[in-house]
DNA sequence: CAATATAGTTTTGAAACGCTACTATTTTAG
DNA sequence: CTAAAATAGTAGCGTTTCAAAACTATATTG
């Protein structure tokens, strides 16, 4: 039997699915949603996570469809490529400052804009109650989820110096609120 | 300068995003994002906005592009079209019996059944919280958006009868729980 | 050191999308 | 009342996106 209960999770759902797309939709102009969101992600993502497979992980994509969004950001010249040092089949991808500054013309800024002018409580509290579905989802789902050094169960602190107990490397304080593909809830 | 807020609205946006993509990536199976979308639609939607151009409008996507998808349901038999009476130009979509059984394998299900374990009050926050989002949002862009009767400034409440008073038709009870175009909000 | 796994690229084919042009109705205006 | 303009929908075309499979190169495991 359909309860109140269902109707109102459905529309809630749904309001997720709109208020994603109103992201892309719009003035998309001079990037795809996918271009978008790999600019997003490069400019979120640490180091251990800023790859290829790391935005196709992301992403939910192939590793293949990855490459190609990539390699067409790369060509424009806002990506910059560089060889992992840690690991030799990989590449690590930068953005370079015309992308950043491309960045502040993100689409989903409207959105963000949007949520700027609700009150910090509330921020806060919306915040939280759409990570813990994220949780809840990724649980259902058995897969990893990204999620930012701060907030993350492997994060060691001692005496004001963080670093990650997983990676075994020093991180700054700044790393802290990037997005890591390692992430494991506290 | 990016100050906190800036930060913690973009991580918020972000998330829609990853919540809202988390739909149609998955098992999608049998159906595209904008099959299962114009599948949700349908079902949602009242008599006065289950047309192509509703959808096109929902969707944020052109005609031509909503009539091929919504041919493409029509040809596997999910929709079924009706002329419409009020207009010869018009067809009006149903879902199929085939296509509601469907439905309960919708990937944004994951979504909404994750909203149906949060608390009554938390969940009915959160929704309230999004669509003020949504009418942020749309107030920017100046379009506009979607909503159902029972929160609409066109219903009409006469002693427990229900009808639009855009449309001057009456409205089923039933009716004032499904999404219509014309919606403005209270 | 061989076998296997992983990072990334390339190619190929299918589908989605949007644009433009078109038909058929309906609405508006003179 | 009729001509013009607007709207609903469809059709064809080219571009772009996407994912699958095959492939290279480096790492890891036993």
């Amino acid at each position: 039997m359909a309860t109140s209960t269902d109707r109102q999770s459905a529309e809630l759902a749904e309001l997720v699915v709109q208020l994603g797309r109103a992201a892309y939709t719009e003035a998309a102009g001079e990037f795809t949603a996918a271009q978008w969101a790999a600019l997003r992600y490069f400019s979120r993502a640490n180091r251990f996570s800023r790859t290829v497979s790391g935005f196709a992980e992301y992403h939910a994509t192939t590793r293949g469809t990855a490459s190609q969004t990539i390699r067409s950001l790369v060509e424009r010249g806002f990506l910059i490529r560089h060889r992992s040092e840690r690991d030799g089949r990989s590449v690590v991808l930068d953005l370079s400052p015309s992308a950043q500054r491309l960045l502040r013309r993100d689409p989903l800024n409207a959105v963000a804009r949007a949520a700027a002018r609700l009150s910090p409580a509330r921020r806060e509290q919306l915040s939280a109650d759409l990570r813990r579905l994220q949780v809840w989802l990724v649980e259902e789902r058995a897969v990893g989820h990204a999620g930012i050094c701060a907030r993350c169960g492997y994060l060691v602190e001692e005496g004001g110096d963080f670093s990650c107990g997983l990676m075994r490397e020093a991180l700054t304080a700044a790393e802290t609120t990037e997005l890591c593909l390692r992430y494991k809830p506290v």
